[in-house]
DNA sequence: TGTACATACCTTGAAGTATGAGGTATAGTA
DNA sequence: TACTATACCTCATACTTCAAGGTATGTACA
């Protein structure tokens, strides 16, 4: 129930996440609400996006995970090894060859 | 074996579909070479996912098909109808609010 | 005649992944 | 006492792209 898999989305949570990892250091509730933010409120992903897609770098080498506890609470925070900086300029060479291919159909300009 | 789920491709297929059959009627194989040409090069889609996005949205009315045997051989000519009309509008504004979004995550201008 | 390629349709299995809902626990506030 | 915000997490589901393979006809060429 639901709905999975809506379109455009594939492959955007784990851009997203390494780009702003690549500012700088920051957990994971932290990144749902800043993903908001630098989007302009376009684009909003849960938790249950944010956490695997996290897990998922970590164990791939792209990204360290630290740490702290801050107020009592526990945050975790995560930062961007040189592995994870390749896969965001892969990534993000994607994005462009994509975006660039649907304009392009679209007349580049302002389109429908 | 093979590479499934490619990043930001969701959804793109059947937004090109539609957006080219939007112009004019065009046939299955004929849609195939004219993705290649209108995204640029920049985006390519198999037989194998053509055909599939082609039924699928014959049977949810948004194209209606048409039989025409030309040269001994027969093609499938599908058209938009009014419910496809309105499904390219609602794809294509997804399409904007997510590219919006990224792009705006990454400064708008020229990124990485 | 044989061979190769383009045209033109089709199906199938595999595999990854975003999502909502749910779960745990602490700190602050009304 | 109760509610909200913080902060972590897991799970099942369903959707979809893709490569590979299959059928068949027309055309070109040697």
């Amino acid at each position: 129930m639901g709905k999975t898999n809506p379109p455009f989305m594939t492959g955007v949570p784990e851009l997203l996440v390494l780009r702003l990892l690549s500012q700088r250091e920051m957990y994971g509730y932290e990144l749902v609400k800043s993903v908001r933010v630098v989007t302009s409120e376009a684009i909003s992903l849960g938790e249950g996006v944010i956490y695997p897609v996290l897990h998922g770098l970590e164990k791939a080498g792209a990204l360290t995970a630290k740490r702290k506890p801050v107020n009592g609470r526990t945050r975790v925070y995560y930062a961007v090894t040189p592995q994870g900086r390749e896969r965001l300029e892969q990534l993000s060479g994607e994005w462009d060859r994509v975006s660039a291919g649907v304009d392009s159909a679209f007349g580049e300009a302002g389109h429908v």
